[in-house]
DNA sequence: GTGGAACCGGAGAGACTCTCCGCTTTGCTC
DNA sequence: GAGCAAAGCGGAGAGTCTCTCCGGTTCCAC
């Protein structure tokens, strides 16, 4: 592991304004956005983009990152506040927001996993961590089957996103039928 | 409705060969091959892949396309062949194992469906048929929820193996709680 | 202030999608 | 089977996008 010397000014403000550059193209264009237009929004040249981010699938990920600690975050706020069934659920409801509102990222970083990026491997776990407190305390409660996993939740969440990318408004039924599955069969 | 006449036997016969080289392509490289490489494999210029498919979409809707069609006649099949839960069940699975085989061009599929793509469209249909009565006859036998629809089917199906694609060995595992979602409270 | 490392930006190479059009093939007519 | 119009072919190339390379500029430690 080498010392990570810290960006110089210029290039930490650049930086920023190509993530900021990107999630607005991302979120306006699908995620076909093309990384010289982004450039441009930013008011950078090609080469300082990809200079930051050596290739569109490293700035999508690292945009998605972004999300995904601003959600975990989320998560954690909702544990204090609601006890633990509502606390699932609301965190499940969340996820879904956040992702309908993207549009098509969901999509592309889904692509992208199969890729083994290390930003995306690292945003698992910050996922994983962030539900695992919320599952356990959910199955604690006997709200949730005891042989459900963080990674099952994430798939399944994941997965009703990207089949109703083209019709949201099935997605409240499809969780439900999903968050069914998950109950105790005595429930 | 204008009349078609029917190509002519040169077209056919080189239409057939895109489509072949273009099911092998895909299949192969995902949904990112290129078209002019799917063309020289299929041993034409092209001008000839552009004309029968006017773009990259058309030509995956109609790989795509024939692909649903014999999903569709097999679930006809299983209906003859197993009781009406049986029947089901082997029908989601088959049509997991169809889209995993295909590493890819789901999501591809998936990504057009919101272009309104008349062929995909098609397969929509096509599918909610194959599906209709198998769904209902399982329903009729207490097998499955009353309010479940055709539509909440495809989608679930879907959406855990688009989730999956990245770790078919989960996939079962999803499939089972989504399908425990499906069932009766009371069963 | 100055030296040099870090960074910038844009020209341009390479790849891909898709179009245009002169030439070839097909199949109908006699 | 010869002739002919329509249908189809294929490849050169225009337009676009990704990504690289490098001469010039900016920053910061001293």
């Amino acid at each position: 592991m080498t010392t990570e010397r810290p960006l110089r000014a210029d290039a930490r403000r650049n930086r920023e304004k190509v993530m900021v550059a990107a999630r607005a193209a991302f979120t306006e264009h699908g995620e076909k956005a093309t990384l010289d237009d982004i450039a441009r929004r930013a008011g950078v040249g090609p080469g300082t983009l990809y200079r930051h981010f050596p290739d569109r699938e490293t700035l999508l990920a690292e945009v998605y990152r972004n999300d995904i600690e601003v959600l975990a975050e989320r998560g954690r706020r909702l544990q204090e506040q609601f006890p633990p069934s509502r606390a699932f659920a609301e965190w499940l409801r969340m996820q879904f927001d956040y992702i309908k509102s993207k549009r098509g990222l969901g999509t592309a970083v889904k692509q992208m996993l199969g890729t083994g990026s290390p930003t995306l491997v690292e945003c698992k776990g910050i996922m994983r961590g962030a539900i695992g407190d919320l599952l356990v305390r959910a199955q604690e409660s006997g709200e949730i089957r005891k042989d459900v996993e963080p990674d099952d939740v994430l798939r399944l969440v994941h997965g009703v996103v990207l089949a109703t990318e083209t019709a949201p408004e099935m997605a409240d039924r499809l969780l439900g039928f999903v968050l069914d599955g998950l109950r105790p069969p005595s429930a």
